[in-house]
DNA sequence: ACCTGAACACCGTTCAAGT
DNA sequence: ACCTGAACACCGTTCAAGT
């Protein structure tokens, strides 16, 4: 038993993916801070320079990644999005679902959020975060379309309606709001959301 | 002309607070990720082992910073509030002050957000952070006591006021949101916040 | 007390050379 | 085409030794 029993999954035509599968196991288990080409390139079994041919740099690879992150959320948004739901339970399954995903890929999203502003990558970038917000924006203007929501310009509802989300996540990420407690505030979120603060 | 006019104002008593000075230039200048110990010893004039008298780690003269950071903001914050406006002006300026930090200070800011749970560290930070919501915590449970605000569990108000402003913050920060955009909107979040998105 | 110099164990990136 | 090995210029951290 000198070697492996059989089909290295990595070492030949898929050394990319094995290096991004490591890299996100690496950030979910110990962080972007402990992420490095080198210690990658050692699990998979590879030299250390040979990262450098699939990403031009380590910012790539985390752009890589980022964009991957992207993809899952805009998936996840899509299979919580009913929109035969009336405003305000498709608004909160929405927002259970991007609270999920912060919850389960905390790591991830706080390097989803980092901007580098990669010019060449800032195009596939821009694209991803577009159709994630897009998701937003789309039950927004459904809403306004059935009068649901008041007629107000809808960049200026989907600003609130983002910064709501997003906040709500970073404070997940950043593990000032424990999950159990972001999940069960929730609805009631939603629901100041959408009736305001000030009494009817 | 061999050596400088006089009085190095680093060198002797001061070299902590030469650090972290040339620490925030560093930050506001280049951003977190070009912040090295050995470069702010050299900049300082001093050995690249000296910074490790006054700060156990790097992460220790991050904490340093993002601490000084959250006392900045909380000085703004109370600048800025004026318990005497009603709740919408007072609110929105409360809101104005804290967008305008994010604006100016956004690497600080991610700093600030970006949690490392150094158990020696955290009980200042966590002092610091309950400070600074502390003080719309103020703003909230005035209002309630005034009726200006629904009788809700004030927890849950603080949720979406945080919240929101934090993820307003966040989109500046990550420059997603332009500086003008954001304060041009800021009148509107904060009304869409108190009124909500339905139709009254 | 406060700082220096050398040392250690890491990095990312590049580039000739191998297959 | 894809990877290796060596090299370069950096890091953070530690620790004896100096003043």
């Amino acid at each position: 038993m000198s070697h492996m029993p059989e089909s290295r999954p990595y070492h030949h035509g898929d050394l990319r993916a094995a290096l991004l599968a490591a890299a996100e196991r690496t950030l979910r288990e110990k962080g972007v801070g402990s992420l490095s080409l080198r210690e990658l390139a050692r699990e998979v079994g590879v030299s250390h320079a040979a990262p450098g041919r699939h990403f031009k740099d380590k910012q790539a690879l985390l752009n890589a990644l980022a964009l991957a992150g992207y993809e899952r959320l805009g998936q996840a948004l899509d299979a919580a999005d009913d929109p035969a739901l009336p405003l305000e339970p498709r608004l909160t399954a929405l927002a259970r679902a991007y609270l999920g995903f912060a919850i389960d890929n905390a790591e991830l999203l706080e390097l989803m959020y980092a901007r580098k502003h990669d010019p060449d990558a800032s195009e596939q970038m821009a694209a991803a975060v577009e159709r994630t917000v897009g998701n937003l924006a789309q039950v927004v203007a459904d809403a306004q379309k059935r009068g649901e929501i008041i007629a107000g310009d809808p960049e200026d509802l989907n600003l609130v309606t983002g910064a709501t989300l997003h906040g709500m996540a970073a404070f997940i990420a950043g593990g000032m709001l424990t999950p159990e407690a972001a999940l069960a505030g929730v609805e009631t979120l939603v629901h100041h959301l959408l009736h305001g603060l000030k009494p009817r």
